[in-house]
DNA sequence: GAGTGGTCTAGACCACCAC
DNA sequence: TGGTGGTCTAGACCACTCG
């Protein structure tokens, strides 16, 4: 990595970052560019350990937090894997609503609208786009067991998700960032809700067989990709008649 | 620590656990038992690693997962320490609401109501007594810059916080939590809350100054001391007209 | 048995902090 | 200046997985 020849000495630049961390960073930038892709192994500590020059222990802090993130996943006597969404394990990872009954319910996803617009100021803002460029929005119901219980308005930039089409979203059964991930090269990495308390509006009563006013949550998310950089933004409105969304604090 | 004398040799037990585990597990222990006080300084890692005839680096992994759970806190050339929600790093740590323009606004907690209750079954269950065991119920009001944005009923096991009362309730402006730990020796250590979107009620309506059946955010809370053991349940209702729940998804 | 991650050691030096 | 946590090494052995 990036150190001069004489090795116990240490740039006293201020700009310096320690070793493991150095790993990490071309780690990061080579998921980011896709030298391994989602559920492939990375090679493992003993080798990176030679290509880099380091001693193993300094690889294995580097993988230690990228697996503390959910960037890889380590299976002992196996190797060390990209993430992927794919993976049952993680199939709906940002989902946090729970039936009441605590049961483990089919999820259904359901997209019945996929159009492309011209983003609002508000959406452009979150993606980090100039209002007016192009924006596709796709609207899906969520079911529980059968049951509507989300309602979402899902803005993708354009650019990203080309060649997105109603026919696509409805083909399998699998997540939609496991969809974006395998046909778009796109991996949501994590993201962030603001959550608010709301009346429900006729359209989303209609759809969730609730009555106009009633309260729903409203779910606002942000999701990034590699790089912090913010790839979707949606607008979710959950009923909470019979689930909750669930929350760990640590 | 336990293990037997030849050194290399491993214990085939079918409850083994790792040395860095077992220490963990030692330190934890003495945080239950008050062996260190929150704020004060644990041993240093070298002292430690002479304690228990391990190296250095193993007791730094059982300290390294203490810090990443938040129940201790490293600072560089001074000594690692026990966390506290009297610091002002982790003031109101498992408050999520956000006042909706970013400022960051004083925050201000109201209580109005301390008694002694018989609890109700869904109390009880949440807290691991039985229906009728006593308990403390507290209802307060927690303002952002003088607006009402919350309403809390907390219930409390009534051994673990005898002798608490209004008075004492009203007494600093330090968080709840933090009273708690220094005035009951009772630490929160991880929450868990369920979310839901309700229509405001007449009392709740009044003390938030919103409509009756207006959309209010229920944001039901168990916390947890050392041990997993259930202390405190919380029922808040919160105003979400200019101020949102936020929550990092990882 | 070969390869992988998981644990552990003993010792080195650095960065930060307080006195 | 001495003590603390932070980084790094070189090498050992263990536990798990798979062919």
């Amino acid at each position: 990595m990036t150190r001069d020849a004489s090795r116990p000495s240490r740039p006293a630049s201020p700009t310096f970052s320690p070793l493991y961390r150095q790993i990490k960073d071309f780690l990061i930038r080579s998921l980011e560019q896709g030298e391994w892709g989602p559920g492939d192994a990375i090679p493992s500590e003993g080798e990176l350990a030679v290509r880099f020059s380091v001693s193993q222990g300094t690889v294995r802090k580097a993988i230690d937090e990228m697996a503390a993130e959910n960037l890889l996943v380590r299976r002992q006597g196996k190797g060390t894997f990209v993430a992927t969404h794919s993976d049952p394990r993680s199939f709906y990872r940002f989902l946090r609503l729970v039936p009441d009954n605590g049961k483990a319910m089919p999820t259904v996803s359901d997209p019945f609208y996929c159009e492309s617009i011209a983003a609002t100021p508000e959406v452009a803002a979150a993606l980090g786009l100039k209002a007016g460029d192009r924006v596709l929005l796709v609207k899906r119901l969520l079911r529980f067991d059968g049951e509507p219980v989300v309602f979402d308005e899902i803005y993708l930039a354009a650019d990203l998700f080309d060649g997105l089409t109603l026919e696509r979203l409805r083909g399998g059964d699998r997540s939609l960032y496991s969809l974006f991930e395998s046909d778009f090269g796109v991996r949501m990495i994590n993201a962030e809700e603001h959550l608010r308390a709301v009346a429900a509006d006729a359209q989303s009563a209609e759809l969730l067989g609730v009555g106009s006013g009633d309260p729903l949550l409203l779910v606002e998310r942000t999701a990034y990709t590699y790089g912090n950089k913010p790839v979707e933004w949606r607008r979710g409105l959950y009923c909470t008649r019979h689930h909750y969304y669930r929350n760990d604090l640590g």
